[in-house]
DNA sequence: CGCTTCTACGTACGCTGTACCTAGAGAAGG
DNA sequence: CCTTCTCTAGGTACAGCGTACGTAGAAGCG
């Protein structure tokens, strides 16, 4: 068979061969974006890396909000035409990947765990805190679509590694992970939401006091009345992850 | 001025009224859709109430997707035109707080606590459980907005009743109250892209054990050694639900 | 040198949310 | 009663989105 390239099945060289000429993605191509080579090798060298795509990316939302993350809104930022990004991005959920895995990439991770599984978990949840008060965008982004890049995988190579002592199982420690991550997640979403809510909070307020006082939900009246002040939020979040480790590490 | 009609500022006779002429609402009309009157009164009747149009986005939303659930698509299912349903909601914001609200609508909530918080905190999952595996895009929507209607007032109000025992004050329940609603929510959005997703299942399967194998993940290489089977859904929810619920119980 | 495969990018389509405007229905005030 | 004013219904139009498709040219392989 002469044929110099069948690209999928069949090369038959005397009858109909569908999506021949066009279509070097016949449907075979992994819809994970991690498992697309960044670069095959022939061709024209790619004027720009996933990372700088990413980078691109991550500044817009950074500064003007996640809805300002468009295709032609990322070309233009790297000087290039808008269906050029297609090249490297297959679809724009891809570019989001992108982002949540340049984002994984900001931990700085100690070689080892120290021993001390609390205060590890303590600075593991620090340190993802910070980062999603960094990126104000990031929270709304991971609960929507969890996403497994390499920079995440290493993450969670670290909070298995850090859980190691407690001698819980494999699967008992991811679903540790999921709701350790969950929660220091919801947290940071949770301030941003009313961070940007802060206009509308007099509003919020208003209601809220209308409807205690409206004695349809007494114990909502009730607990305002017994709520104390706003609290500091470092303080709540300390609280509730003391919580939420010992929900963890209790047998 | 032969004019038959203002459209828009001055015409007025006797001095300057800025906003009057064709602006119902100047700008002090509240961004909450719940302190809008649902109707003043005035003019034809509506042909549409709130419930109807959340009911019918919640039927697109249900059977097509939160992506199919635009404007175009409720307001043709109401019968309506497109720009009608403007005069009921506001913005599209408004439009997803309409559906969260009925959704919250379908707990059927026991006139007052047994007692056993445990035990009625332990419903009150199963019955979220239940209205977030009835509706898959709800999820999603709750983690991105949470919105606070009179039936989600009504959910806030037994879960308080319900904690009361513990003896806590306002503030804390509340906190508790994320964390418990928090667990769940993220426990259902999983389900959803785990199902949603299966068909690329296979994909993240081997992607994982590819990164497994690679050598840069030892600890994630071994926790797959360590599991076990894939385990039961409700058994894993019932098992770290009985955490979260230690979680908040513990003084 | 071809051949093939890659990159770059312009054009175009269907869809979105919604600003704006025009009619007309119906309650309130004289 | 009639007038007036506010409300609802809905058409038109616009900017912006994701992306399918096609073309032109550069770079590696045989």
């Amino acid at each position: 068979m002469p044929s110099s390239k069948p690209p999928t099945g069949s090369d038959n060289p005397g009858s109909d061969d569908p999506g021949r000429p066009g279509k070097p993605v016949p449907p075979d191509a992994p819809e994970l974006i991690w498992l697309r080579p960044e670069r095959t090798g022939r061709g024209p060298r790619p004027a720009h890396s996933r990372d700088s795509i990413a980078a691109a990316a991550i500044g817009i939302a950074d500064t003007e909000g996640l809805d300002a993350v468009s295709m032609r809104r990322v070309a233009a930022a790297l000087g290039a035409g808008t269906m050029s990004l297609y090249n490297y991005v297959p679809k724009k959920e891809h570019l989001l990947d992108l982002m949540l895995d340049a984002t994984a990439a900001e931990y700085r991770l100690p070689p080892e765990p120290s021993g001390d599984v609390r205060a590890d978990l303590t600075d593991l949840a620090h340190a993802q805190l910070a980062i999603f008060r960094r990126h104000p965008w990031l929270p709304a982004l991971v609960l929507a679509r969890p996403s497994i890049g390499p920079n995440a995988l290493r993450y969670t190579d670290h909070f298995l590694a850090v859980t190691a002592p407690t001698g819980l199982g494999g699967g008992a420690r991811m679903e540790a992970m999921a709701l350790f991550n969950g929660f220091v997640c919801q947290f940071a979403q949770y301030e941003q939401t009313a961070a940007a809510g802060a206009k509308w909070q007099a509003e919020l307020v208003g209601y809220l006091t209308q409807a205690a006082m409206s004695g349809d939900y007494p114990n909502l009246a009730q607990a305002f009345a017994t709520s104390g002040s706003p609290a500091d939020p470092d303080q709540t979040f300390d609280r509730t992850l003391h919580r939420v480790i010992l929900a963890i590490l209790t047998p």
